[in-house]
DNA sequence: CGGGGAATTGATTGAAATCAAGATAGGTGG
DNA sequence: CCACCTATCTTGATTTCAATCAATTCCCCG
C-alpha cells in the first residue's frame, strides 16, 4: 500500500508499523476476535476464509504481497487468515493507522483502490461459484493465478500452487476429489501439465480461456479510480 | 452517499448531478459499455448481474436507495444493472465527480465505507454460493432482506420480494424450480408464510437463522472504518 | 530411504438440475 | 368491475454432475 507516498509520509507510516515473519500454517487473524490490528502483506501467501458452524470452509481469497488484511465489523474480524507459506507483513494498530489516515487522504485513496479491486475479484468469484462447472472453475482459477503472476512481473508459467488441493476446493466451492479429477482431466487433454503437487504449466491458454468463459485472469488489471 | 456532507458541499455535488427516473425492466448499465457515468440510487430496487457467454446469469446484488453503481475496469462497466421496480437515481459524469472528490476527501471516505460494506456482503455471498445447501441459501436470503429493511428503518416483516423467482435463483446460484421448492418447504414447516409472489413473512426467525448458519442478516450493520 | 500427509483414482450416492406439465396471479382491455 | 390472458410460479418425474465413501499411490521431508 506504500506506493504513491512521499518519503516523509512513508516515514510516518513506518513509525507506527511493525514488521513480522510467521511460519506456514500460522493463523494470525481469527474471525470474531477483536480486530485491533491491520496487516499489509509483504511476502508469502495467505488464505482468507470463513467457517460455518459445522466446519464447512469457504476460502474467499489467496492474498499476496501488497494485499491488505483485517476487515472488521462490530469490532471483530470478518474472516480468518492463515499463512500457506512463510509470510512477512507489516502490522498496524487500527487506532494509530486511523489517526494517520485522517491526515493523509492519499492512504485512503490507496485503500479505496485496493477495496475496489477486491470487490471486482469478489464479483468474478460469485459468477464462478454460482454458475460455473467444476471444469470451468479450475480453468478460471489457473488463468487467474497466472494473470496475477504476470501483473506482479513474474512469468506466466509455471503457475505456483502453494495451497493444497483442499484449499483450492474450499476456494472454488468443490471437494478435493473433484479438484484432482478436473486437473487430471485438463492434463489428459494436453491443456496443462502438472509439476509435482505445487506447480502447473498452462500449455494452451486459448483453450483454457474458452473453457473458463474468457474473463481471463482477474480481468485486465486495476479499476478506474472512483467506484 | 450524501450523508455527512455540509450544505455547501452538497450544493457542489448537486451542481454536477442529474436526477432521473426509469421504469421497471430498464437496463441502465451494460457490462462492457464505456463507463462514463456513476449512479447513486435514491429509490427502487436494481439487480446487478454478470452474464457468461452462453447466457448463464449471476446476480451479484440487489441494490437499493443509497447504493452506488458504476464500478468499472479498463474504462468499461464491470457489470450490468437492470431496474426491478421503477427506480430513481442521481447520475454523475465520472470525470466531474473525480474532480470533486479530489477536493472533498469526505466523499472518498464515504465511498470507502460503501465499498467495504459491499466487500463484506460479497464475502458472505461467497460462503453462501460455495458451501451452503439450497435450503440454507433461501433462509439466508430472507433473513438478509429482512435485516436490510430493519437497517433502513422499515419493519422486519413482511419481507418485500420485488424480484422474480428467477432473479432470486440467479442470485443464489440455484434454479427457479429449486427456489420455489425451498420456499414451499419452509412454508410447510411453518417458518415463513408467503403473501402473493412478492412478499414473505418470517414466522420463526430463530429457526430460520439456525438453518441459515447464524450470520443473520447482512451482518450487524456497518464496517469499522478503515479496512 | 522410509514414513505419513496429500493426492489420485474408483464405486456409489445424492442434491439439485433439467425436462415437463399445470396452477396462480396480476395486469389489461372490454 | 370483471374476465381473460400471459407471465410467473408451482409441482412432478427423471437425469446428471459433483459429493461421498473407500482404497491405493505419490510426494516430500526428515
Amino acid at each position: 500500500m506504500c506506493h504513491a507516498l512521499s518519503a516523509e509520509e512513508l516515514a510516518r507510516l513506518a513509525a507506527i508499523m511493525a514488521r513480522q515473519r510467521i511460519e506456514a500454517g500460522t493463523t494470525f487473524i481469527e474471525e470474531g476476535a477483536p480486530a485491533d490490528e491491520l496487516f499489509n502483506l509483504t511476502g508469502g501467501t495467505v488464505k482468507v476464509f470463513k467457517l460455518l458452524a459445522d466446519g464447512r470452509c469457504q476460502v474467499t481469497g489467496f492474498m499476496m504481497a501488497g494485499d491488505f488484511l483485517g476487515l472488521s465489523r462490530g469490532g471483530t474480524y470478518a474472516y480468518s487468515a492463515t499463512a500457506i507459506t512463510p509470510v512477512t507483513f507489516c502490522r498496524f494498530q487500527r487506532t494509530q493507522l486511523r489517526g494517520l489516515v485522517d491526515e493523509l487522504p492519499k492512504i485512503e485513496r490507496q485503500m479505496l483502490g485496493l477495496a475496489m479491486n477486491e470487490l471486482m475479484a469478489a464479483q468474478d468469484q460469485m459468477v464462478l461459484l454460482g454458475r460455473k462447472t467444476a471444469r470451468e472453475r479450475i480453468a478460471s482459477f489457473l488463468l487467474a493465478l497466472s494473470a496475477r503472476a504476470v501483473r506482479r512481473g513474474q512469468p506466466a508459467n509455471p503457475v505456483g500452487l502453494p495451497m493444497t488441493r483442499g484449499d483450492i476446493a474450499d476456494y472454488l466451492g468443490l471437494t478435493t476429489e473433484t479438484v484432482s479429477r478436473s486437473l487430471t482431466q485438463l492434463k489428459g487433454e494436453g491443456l496443462i501439465s502438472l509439476k509435482g503437487n505445487h506447480a502447473a504449466t498452462i500449455l494452451d491458454t486459448g483453450a483454457l480461456a474458452a473453457i473458463a468463459g474468457i474473463e481471463d485472469g482477474d480481468g485486465p488489471s486495476g479499476f478506474d479510480h472512483i467506484t
